[in-house]
DNA sequence: GCCAACGTTGGC
DNA sequence: GCCAACGTTGGC
């Protein structure tokens, strides 16, 4: 029995993590999330197949700018154990990891970035819902629904 | 580079 | 369990 797709805004950085860089290496495991809400759609919410709106934050036009799937399960992410890594966490046990990460492959670049500012004039349409919009926040991982899913690439 | 928003930490 | 201090995110 396979559950319906579900749908997901995921924001990266560019200077870290861009969408082109997606496409280079194909599939790439999301780590680094240290945010529990965003840990727990990551690991109770996700299922191979879901899609994802790829989105760039902290640059000079914020924006939605391609499209990515789910390509694995959830799975502790390694870099809470290593040491050097920058997300490194001690007080972490392997016998009972604190952070999951899932697989997102690439799909496909859109052919123009929708960008917050433009998303932000559609605010109505998606609804009051819709996380990225809201004021203040700051989730890294979101749910999106169908509908909003839709009506965003719609924009492209 | 500024700073508002907000999550986390730790003293009490 | 409260809450001040602190660190991070991310738009601008």
């Amino acid at each position: 029995m396979t559950a319906r797709k579900r749908y997901w805004l995921m924001k990266s950085e560019p200077d870290t993590f861009s969408i082109d860089n997606l496409r280079k290496v194909g599939t790439e495991p999301w780590n680094g999330v240290r945010n529990y809400q965003a840990r727990n759609f990551m690991r109770d919410g996700m299922q191979v197949g879901d899609g994802i709106l790829f989105y760039h934050s902290n640059c000079t036009v914020p924006g939605i700018v391609g499209i990515a799937r789910v390509a694995s399960a959830a799975y502790p992410d390694p870099t809470q154990f290593d040491r050097k890594s920058d997300y490194y966490d001690p007080k972490s046990r392997p016998e009972e990891p604190r952070w999951m990460l899932v697989d997102v492959a690439f799909e496909r670049k859109l052919a123009r970035t929708i960008a917050l500012e433009e998303i932000k004039q559609h605010a109505d349409a998606l609804g009051e819902g819709f996380a990225l919009t809201q004021r203040g926040n700051r989730l890294s991982v979101m749910p999106v629904t169908a509908a909003q899913w839709k009506y965003l690439l719609s924009l492209e």
